[in-house]
DNA sequence: TCGCCCATATGGATTCCGAA
DNA sequence: TTCGGAATCCATATGGGCGA
């Protein structure tokens, strides 16, 4: 059984120790934030300052107006741009905060969930983000009614955004965005999006959406025209080139956190789909 | 110590088919 | 539409070795 040691992993226990499946920041960044991961969704929201953003191992600029959400199987770094400084709000939630229809609008399609709003958006944007961090502060009957109103209109309106902007970001897990996907299908999805870098197999895919492991194997392929194995490697393989791409971390490491168990396997399925070992792509 | 490669056994995934 | 059984396939784990 191996140990991972990778980058820092942000954990439920240390950042949500309350009942609260929510909670909000007001940073204001004046280093570097190393890369890490979350066992929480995160949703920044840029108020002031500008900044580099690298997510998943992609850098993007930010500033007033930008914002983007991550999942647990994202990792990210932050820095302000040099003698500046970066202010965003940071809203952190488990994922029972999040009903099964938001859900599926936000992830059925690929990975990109970024946007950047004009002015009219952001002002809306921040008002929401204002009222939550007023409830948040000042606890009260229906506070969590209106966290939740506030928190999924943001989700809503970020998921309508980066439809429109991302499109060429959607099916990287080479599913077929353009054929219908049964429900099940599409809620296994976003499970396996959520747990690829652990042990996952068949079985617990398909006891996510409630079929037998059979029938699931059969109408997965049908709606993704490719089989469970080959998408979860898909997911293993972007992640871990990602992660060469972006950290100093060890190719053993990498392939820890990728979700690979052995380190030989690892090497010759990244050589076979990317014609290149792990170092020697890092070289590149 | 780390990265890479090879051979081999094994277990999980895939596919097909009949039944409910 | 969904499930379970069975046969087959193939990804994965394991152990060992080599070079930098």
């Amino acid at each position: 059984m191996s140990v991972y040691r990778g980058p820092e992993r942000l954990t439920n226990e240390s950042y949500m120790p309350q009942a609260s499946p929510v909670r909000l920041f007001k940073q204001r960044l004046e280093g570097r934030i190393e890369t890490h991961w979350h066992e929480f969704f995160e949703m920044g929201f840029v108020v002031g300052g500008s900044g580099t953003h690298v997510l998943n191992g992609v850098p993007m600029r930010l500033s007033r107006g930008d914002l983007f959400l991550l999942t647990p199987a994202d990792f990210h770094s932050l820095e302000p741009d040099s003698g500046g400084t970066l202010e965003l709000y940071d809203l952190i939630f488990n994922d029972q905060f999040i009903r099964d229809p938001l859900l599926e609008l936000l992830f059925d399609r690929g990975t990109h969930r970024t946007a950047c709003y004009d002015r009219e958006e952001t002002e809306a944007a921040e008002r929401e983000f204002e009222l939550i961090w007023k409830e948040s502060a000042d606890w009260q009957a229906g506070s969590g009614m209106l966290v939740q109103g506030s928190v999924e209109r943001l989700l809503i309106q970020l998921s309508r955004r980066s439809r429109e902007a991302g499109d060429e970001y959607a099916s990287s897990g080479g599913q077929a965005v353009n054929q219908p996907i049964q429900p099940s299908v599409r809620k296994a999805l976003i499970y396996i999006q959520h747990h690829f870098r652990d042990t996952i197999t068949l079985e617990d895919a398909a006891g996510s959406c409630g079929l037998s492991p059979n029938y699931f194997s059969e109408c997965f392929r049908k709606g993704t025209g490719v089989t469970f194995q080959t998408y979860v490697q898909e997911l293993r393989m972007q992640f871990a080139k990602s992660l060469l791409k972006s950290t100093r971390l060890p190719v053993t490491e990498i392939c820890f956190a990728s979700g690979f168990n052995t380190l030989p396997h690892f090497e010759r399925a990244f050589k076979r789909r990317f014609g290149a070992s792990p170092r020697e792509h890092r070289k590149q």
